[in-house]
DNA sequence: CTGAAAGCGCTTACAG
DNA sequence: CTGAAAGCGCTTACAG
């Protein structure tokens, strides 16, 4: 393995010069650039970057805490965290938390032991000390931890109200609200723009917690269904919710989307698969993804943050679970 | 922070001594080990794993290469891998590769810099000459680098035959057999377990090749569809290609399973989420992850791998897309 | 603008 | 069984 002081002896100088030119920081004379650039190729050196980080406290690495990977909201928002890291030279340590506070303070720590950058974190508990009174950049997904913390969501709750619209205008005149679980800040903001554009109507509607969770949702579909023949319209707040309301209408003979029309909130990959195709409110993941990133690294490289809140605008996906689109 | 320094005057014995004990290496005296072992609780001392790293140029990194965490097969694995990494004290770096080689060395390249301990491949090249001669631990998933190196797999030509099977013994005479990439090892394992089923029946089949891709597949099929009334069952090498498959059908009417049963591979999520269940044959993903994983850490702390080759069973998941099991 | 030297926090022969 | 010392490969005041 080559050196920096192989470099140094080779281009003639000291390895503080060579430091401070690969660093930039400090002057060093053209000359000695010109000497260290040359012995650089030739030896084809690469910092170590462990000896660096011993030294300033500091690597590359962002740790990414999600919930859980295998989640389907989750997967794409990993790709566009590693996708950035990448483009700015970070790698991205992937940290399951089960939404378990001792497993991301189990992380946390670990990994700060490793000098680790910063963190992009989507964690669905309401507070978590642990993440106040950190020293390193952190970013949040979908909530907010505290003010010192920059946030990146959707805009749940006009998304929320756009979804609830749409099922409005198709002529629902009785619909059903599968609402998140309470603990759930961005499942809140969906009720709070179901409620909206629900008591602006004057519709009449039902409103049932429901988890994220197909057979679940399929479940208290298909016994709020056998109980309340009169509903036309179900918005749910996930697309996985929205999936397990299909299924169960699609079981119980339920016409989608000519008795009954469907709306989801996601707008994950498997909306498509669906027959007929799931109608959602899509969230542009992979964009929320990549800006946490960079603002992340932002704060990371000491970059001035311009704003503490993002919100990424939501899109209506019309698909065969409405009507008016074939498919 | 505290360091080893800090422990070794409290515990009244060298710097050497601590490490010693703290690394099992070594001679250490019965007291010297209670006296450190009461200074490490009282100071509440953690090793620094970056300083450690660069003194054996080891580090409990591993990396995780695939092609894309997006594609649905993904998620499990990668929690699978996360899980057991951290049962035995790994941390996973999440290398998205598209596929792409100079993505892959250049993850290859950075990370050994880091000291990374090992990494699990999953690869879809059918060479990769940069994955031959490293000296790191490497696991292969689904396919074999080159015979050094430990591979776990599906049994995917006995599956695909009983998936074949399933459909034969469902009553189908005339077989659409949706192939998967010829670059694929597995879709070709798959390929050969098809044949041997549908050749030891004498029923009518055709082979089309269809990538893993869900509109592709539903366009591919319904093509094929419309030119031959005469199929009654679709064998797909991927649960992507089924419903893609499945999608076409309902889209064109064909009542499934009635006049068209359908069996996928993989065994993902979404497969009970369509209407009708997909049937399929599920692998065992977080299964292949975790036996990857602990072969890879045997490998990376030096204890014997008994075998070079695993294969996980893989199992028939019978649902709504073929006769005899309502939903 | 540059180099010698100390230091980041460990591990590991080596001598005793 | 133990400690002094060198070393892992860098960075960073500091003096010049």
């Amino acid at each position: 393995m080559t050196t920096i002081r192989d470099v140094a002896k080779k281009a003639g100088v000291s390895v503080a010069t060579v430091s401070r030119f690969l660093n930039g920081s400090g002057y060093v004379s053209a000359d000695a650039a010109k000497a260290v650039t040359s012995a650089v190729d030739e030896l084809k050196y690469e910092l170590n970057p462990v000896a660096r980080s011993l030294n300033t406290k500091q690597s590359n690495l962002i740790g990414l805490i999600l919930p859980d990977i295998t989640n389907p909201f989750f997967p794409e928002l990993a790709r566009a965290v590693e996708d950035v890291a990448l483009t700015y030279g970070y790698t991205v340590v992937l940290c399951n938390s089960d939404e378990n506070p001792e497993k991301e303070k189990n992380y946390l720590n670990t990994l700060k032991k490793k000098y680790i950058a910063g963190f992009i974190v989507t964690s669905n508990q309401l507070d978590a000390p642990h993440y106040a009174n950190m020293a390193l950049p952190i970013v949040a997904l979908d909530r907010a931890i505290n003010d010192k913390i920059p946030t990146v969501s959707s805009n749940n709750r006009e998304g929320a109200a756009m979804g609830t619209n749409a099922l409005l205008e198709r002529g629902c005149k009785n619909i059903l609200f599968l609402r998140g679980p309470n603990e759930l800040n961005p499942a809140n903001e969906r009720y709070q723009g179901f409620m909206d554009a629900i008591e602006a109507s004057g519709a009449k509607y039902h409103v049932v917690t429901c988890p994220f969770h197909f057979s679940e949702s399929q479940k208290i579909t298909d016994e709020f269904l056998k109980a309340h023949k009169e509903i036309d319209g179900i918005f749910a707040s996930s697309d996985v919710s929205a999936a397990g309301a299909l299924k169960a209408a699609v079981t119980l003979g339920i016409k989608v989307p000519e008795q009954l029309q469907i709306v989801g909130f996601d707008g994950i990959a498997m909306g498509e698969m669906l027959s007929p195709g799931l109608s959602t409110v899509a969230q542009d993941v992979y964009k929320m993804g990549a800006i946490a990133t960079r603002v992340l690294i932002k704060r990371i490289e000491n970059q001035p943050v311009d704003q503490h809140f993002y919100e990424v605008p939501v899109q209506l996906k019309l698909r065969g679970t409405t009507k008016g689109v074939a498919e």
